[in-house]
RNA sequence: CGGGGUGUAGCGCAGUCUGGUAGCGCACCUGCCUUGGGCGCAGGGGGUCGUCAGUUCGAAUCUGGCCACCCCGACCA
């Protein structure tokens, strides 16, 4: 993408409203435009890094077995009123009503119609188990929506749901999901620790949230230094005893958020040198709920032994837009965010020095022409303009690898790479930069 | 929902106390110049001063209502 002819509306101060770092900075690099409290538009930049989470999630759910479905924001009330949470869900819900005065609402979430969707369309334990998934706006009207869109009323979430015949074979559905988000918060060069959760108003037994490490993070955790080291292998998803061995692995190690957190059994269980208190933001949340939702909806399932059983269900969340905030909180520097190459909007961000020179922009042109022809996405900054507002803007918005091009290097026939995060420069040989990126 | 605060140009702010018809920096437009870490010079465009009402000859400024947004606390992907 040429930078002229892209829409990035970058601020040089900081707007106000925004005092948390990573609202800052999307509003700084044009992510993001607020709209109202908790509600935002998504522009250019911030867009491309939201699907690239989105896709994370996508890969990782598909693999771990789960299925994607698509279901309104707006739903009937009436299955809502049927469980109970109708009026149980409280201000929180967004409740309106169409032409007819029907009630309807803004989902805040989806276990009522996905047992329903599940009702209706399976009848035999032969037909389980089975994970559908969604990835859809959903809108809580939060008290006090804070902290850009790592706190939204309306916000993008991944949620899957599991159904069983059994408790033991849910177990294995909630393991899987367990396991789907260690590696897919690890694909994105997050650090996500998993603790043992309340289960709120979502309800149920057996719940983990997952918080990803981040000084700024609004809750406080107290957590076993084992963590930081402890490595996900490739998994087969189908081996039972395989996967519930990595989930007792990742809890064994204390962990715990300052609501939870006992420091008696902090010291008894953890030697003073792995002691960590940090800082984590909840990016994932899952539950265990039984048969919460399928009993007041009336879902049920013939077993093999020909008597109906209600459905043993989880949930399980990620919040896909709270991420792109929260990876910025765990990725930054004075001069702007740090992107992990998995989320970032661009890979490389060429700049040209001299904008309007026939031969840098010559060397530019065929430079980002081959760069992009190797299928890497590059933005190329080819506005006139000085080098210290172009270096300080690419710094601003935090493409992992920064090409130089100005008429000292090229002189010598040379490109400077530069790496945003360790800020460590080096020279390449124009010729050799095609193979660089290979590489 | 309780407490605090702010609304003046796209962004950041001054002006409000003491009423006289709006200004600064950045950004933007034109021209020249410059180009290796937020250049320089000259010229220019842009604002129902959140909103409604009141006081006054006259309101960004004083009074009252309303709205929006932000921050701190209790709740959450």
């Amino acid at each position: 993408m040429r930078l002229s002819q892209y829409f990035m509306p970058i601020l040089r101060d900081d707007p106000k409203e925004a005092e948390i770092v990573s609202h800052r900075l999307m509003l700084r690099s044009g992510m993001v435009r607020q709209e109202a409290a908790g509600n935002y538009s998504w522009l250019p930049l911030g867009f491309r890094v939201l699907k690239k989470i989105e896709q994370i999630v996508r890969e990782e759910q598909d693999r771990a077995g789960a299925i994607e479905v698509l279901m309104p924001t707006i739903q009937p009330a009436d299955l809502w009123k049927k469980s109970g949470r109708y009026e149980a869900y409280g201000k929180e819900m967004l409740r309106i009503q169409d032409r007819h005065g029907r009630d309807m609402l803004y989902g805040p979430t989806n276990e009522e119609m996905i047992t329903d969707i599940f009702r209706q369309g399976v009848q035999s334990y032969k037909d389980m188990p089975r994970n559908l998934y969604h990835i859809q706006w959903k809108f809580r009207d939060e008290v006090r929506p804070r902290f850009g869109v790592m706190r939204g009323r309306e916000f993008l979430m991944k949620d899957a749901y599991s159904f069983d015949v059994s408790r033991e074979a849910g177990q294995h559905s909630y393991n899987k999901m367990f396991v789907a988000y260690l590696r897919t918060f690890a694909r994105m060069g997050l650090k996500a620790v998993p603790m043992r959760a309340e289960t709120g108003p979502i309800g149920g037994t057996d719940s983990h949230e997952f918080l990803i490490l981040a000084d700024t993070g609004e809750s406080q955790v107290f957590f076993d230094s084992d963590f930081l080291t402890m490595d996900l292998k490739d998994i087969d998803y189908d081996d039972v005893a395989k996967v519930a061995a990595t989930v007792d692995y990742f809890t064994s190690a204390y962990a715990a958020t300052d609501d939870k957190h006992d420091p008696k059994e902090f010291e008894e269980r953890v030697p003073e040198a792995r002691r960590v208190a940090g800082r984590g933001i909840e990016v994932g949340h899952i539950f265990f709920f039984g048969t919460k939702y399928s009993e007041p909806l009336g879902c049920e399932v013939q077993g093999a032994d020909g008597k109906k059983v209600f459905v043993q269900s989880g949930s399980y969340g990620i919040g896909v837009s709270r991420l792109a905030g929260a990876i910025i909180e765990a990725s930054h520097d004075q001069a702007g965010i740090i992107w992990p190459e998995p989320v970032a909007p661009f890979s490389v961000g060429l700049i040209n020095l001299k904008a309007g020179d026939s031969e840098t922009d010559a060397a530019c042109a065929k430079i980002y022409a081959g760069l992009e022809a190797k299928g890497i996405e590059v933005l190329y900054d080819d506005r006139p303009g000085t080098p210290g507002t172009k270096f300080a803007v690419m710094d601003l918005i935090g493409l992992p690898t920064q090409v130089i091009i100005g008429p000292r290097g090229l002189k010598d026939g040379i490109a400077e790479v530069k790496d945003r995060k360790t800020g460590a420069r080096q020279n390449v040989a124009l010729d050799a930069l095609s193979a660089h990126f290979s590489a």
